[in-house]
DNA sequence: CACATCGATAAGTAAAAACTTATCGATAGC
DNA sequence: GCTATCGATAAGTTTTTACTTATCGATGTG
């Protein structure tokens, strides 16, 4: 059979009011054009579905039976649209994150207040090294990802929301400690202890030491951030990590961070979806709370704003 | 917004195959008629419903909220379909039957049978007089009724349905109850108990008598059918009363049917519904139930087959 | 790189849907 | 009995729907 959602809302209409006129009325048509879909919903059903006694019109048990089910329909469409609604204006919604490992230091702050704000999200983070994060942004696991330097030469969108200030770490005893404005060339008699080759850290640490005609003493690699931090804190040389890292390690002295010339390197975190992908509104939303608020919310101390820089590739 | 059924349809399949071709070739249609389909439905949720990656398909949280309503939706629609057949089947649905009180001394058996042959059917039977069975009808509150001869004047169908003998009973030691071909003229010796004026067994007794030139010495009237059977079983007097409502007295020989020259007089049963009504399925399968086979059910002595006249108003 | 396949898009068409106004027959109330 | 009102019906119109075929651009595969 050909019912459509008209039909069933001309007859609801009908069938509440007992009336043809009224349901005229109640939707602004003529009569007529109620007494024809109500003509092809009963043609449609094969069954008469009101009764007419005099002037008076009945339902007849068919009738009753698509009232009930016109009901429920419309009740099915309603909740459908509250649903749909909520899911455009974002106040509802899944978001599918990915984050580098660094990230994690202070991606649960900002999902915090995120979260605070949009209390019917449901959040899924996935915390990641580099190379899935890209797999998975290509396979649409991912509504966002979060990382720092986005890759070349791939249909994403990236963009900048937070500064990623790279520091030289040392342990509270070592003599550079105390010291101003260190020439970057007292640390070629430092070893360092840097994350693993591929590591986004390392990559930046490489690029801004030969940029500057330094020859690094690597010491150790170590493909965690925790590592590494530990690591200089039994003395076994300078770290050099993004500042975001190390919040509870400054706060208790265990580690300080040297004041050298040219520090800190200042690099961004980037926020990338495929250029392709419809973003959904929670997404959005998201994507649009870090490029405008993750920095003033972790960097109280800096002036409002955002970022400076935005890239895309 | 402007849903439409089909565009849920075309949705659910596309949602199911996550491929705009295979849910083309399984609706039986172009494939860029299942693109405007889904891109109407997207218009019409403002949300994009598919996430394209490469050549491949998803749905988006908008998708699957939406595939999850329009599943529901096409099972509520079954339903309603199933459920309409049935009714259209008449093998369900609600029966509102009201009978003249002689009626019901048989109308038992009769639903019995039929509830045994559909037994998701409803009946409600209400057991009332004539007067009310009239306002029922014209009311909408009996979708049939049974009664005895069917008022004229009244835009009414009746068909007839099963012999309604009327028999004179007495007393087993009547002194007339060995008799062969009592000849008419002996009951003007006799006392009647008759049933009230308005009756129709009473309407059809004075017209019977009257047309033979007998005058009927009316001993006693009563309101009920019992109350005649029992006074004559006191030797009050002879009754009057349709055979239907004896078969009980007669098997135990506490009244026994004298055998009157014209007697029995044979009016008949009669079922009937405004004209002007749609009869549902159940209720015209309890009409032609009735016509065809109330008979031989009551009267399996007789000739298979329904009543020779049908009488209509 | 060539090729097959996917979905989007454009253009055109036949069918139907959705109304309208005008009118009719029936009914209930005055 | 007259009249107002109900729903059904007829006729006609405008819009929209629901397709089609043809073509394009993108994508993964041999």
């Amino acid at each position: 059979m050909h019912l459509t959602l008209r039909q069933l809302k001309v007859f609801e209409a009908v069938a509440r009011h007992l009336s043809f006129r009224r349901a005229a009325e109640e939707l602004h048509l003529s009569q007529p054009a109620v007494s024809m879909q109500i003509k092809q919903l009963e043609a449609n059903v094969e069954l008469p579905l009101f009764d007419h006694v005099g002037k008076k019109v009945f339902l007849t048990e068919a009738g009753h039976e698509m009232f009930h089910y016109s009901r429920a329909i419309a009740d099915l469409l309603n909740e459908a649209d509250e649903v749909i609604e909520q899911l455009k204006g974002g106040r509802r919604g899944k978001l599918t994150l990915s984050v580098a490992s660094t990230v994690n230091y202070f991606a649960p702050a900002l999902l915090s207040t995120f979260c605070q704000r949009f209390p019917d999200i449901n959040i899924s983070l996935d915390v990641t090294n580099r190379e899935t994060l890209l797999r998975q942004l290509a396979d649409n696991e991912a509504d966002l990802v979060i990382m720092g330097q986005p890759p070349a030469g791939e249909d994403l969108e990236a963009g900048a929301f937070m500064e990623n200030p790279l520091v030289i770490i040392a342990p509270p005893d070592h003599p550079l400690a105390g010291e101003r404005r260190v020439p970057l060339q007292r640390l070629e008699d430092e070893t360092f202890l840097v994350r693993e080759r591929g590591s986004g850290t390392r990559g930046a640490t490489e690029r801004f030491f030969s940029q500057h005609g330094i020859t690094l003493n690597a010491g150790m690699e170590a493909s965690s951030n925790e590592a590494i931090k530990q690591s200089v804190q039994a003395g076994l040389g300078l770290g050099l990590l993004s500042r975001d890292t190390l919040e509870m390690e400054l706060a208790l002295n265990r580690l300080v961070v040297l004041d050298v010339e040219g520090f800190p390197i200042v690099r961004h975190w980037y926020v990338m979806h495929r250029r392709a992908k419809r973003l959904s509104p929670v997404a959005q939303a998201f994507k649009r709370f870090l490029l405008e608020e993750a920095n003033t919310l972790l960097h109280p101390e800096l002036p409002a704003g955002g970022v400076s820089t935005v890239a895309e590739e």
